[in-house]
DNA sequence: GGCACTGATGCGCAGATGCGCATGTGACCG
DNA sequence: CGGTCACATGCGCATCTGCGCATCAGTGCC
């Protein structure tokens, strides 16, 4: 029962979960607010605000002061390009499941920078 | 709301838990029984065998009989390599952690590592 | 067929999660 | 100092998870 496992899926229960998973996405480009995030993701501030409260103590993002405002930022770019790469894997998983049905393919879409890392 | 999300916060879903985490290393060294893995883990065999089930079901492993053993494997190395990535981000983190905590304040003590608190 | 073995499933309960909603708290402005 | 903006927090509820436990189902052997 290494303890790596219970860390590892602490953050992974923080990440798995659609508008979070927005969130990080959003994050992705650059620093955020919190009233920016709801806007852009159309949810309630409160609820952006708990997300973001959750993400914060797992240690996916961090919080800074400025003004009356609360700008958050992604801490470790390791951590989100391997979820930037789970979520290529599953578009080409995606992207195959459709291949199937029907003949057009529409596949390969690279959708977001995710910290530039690219392929390992 | 891009369909991407809520499939891949059902994967994460699936692989936020600290046994089925083990189970997924256990299984990147190759296929095992399902008696095989509740042994190593030290389960009760209907606790791995619902674990299991959650996995198979969000296409994360795939399973296939063998006489009247049942042999799990994993389904996408992508998806485990990513997961994998991710790992090795909190170790260095948790490595890293463990080194400020060795050099601060604690002197050769055998320290209980409180939290990963921390204040910017 | 009867039996042992391997794995899957159903059930019930305790605990956790997600959300809306109202409210609390800190920061800027006049 | 009161008002307002931006965000955080507490509460209650519906829902979901994880687990143990007992049991069911498929397979091979005699």
């Amino acid at each position: 029962m290494e303890p790596i496992y219970e860390l590892q899926a602490e953050v992974l229960k923080t990440l798995a979960h659609p508008r979070r998973l927005e969130i990080v996405h959003e994050l992705a480009f650059g620093p955020r607010t919190v009233g920016r995030l709801a806007d852009v993701l159309g949810l309630p501030q409160p609820n952006v605000s708990q997300h973001l409260a959750l993400m914060r103590a797992s240690g996916v993002v961090e919080a800074e002061r400025d003004g009356r405002e609360m700008r958050y930022r992604l801490v470790d770019p390791d951590i989100i390009t391997a979820c930037g790469l789970m979520r290529g894997a599953l578009q080409r998983r995606l992207a195959r499941l459709a291949d199937l049905s029907r003949s057009s393919g529409d596949e390969g879409r690279a959708t977001i920078p995710v910290a530039a890392g690219g392929h390992s």
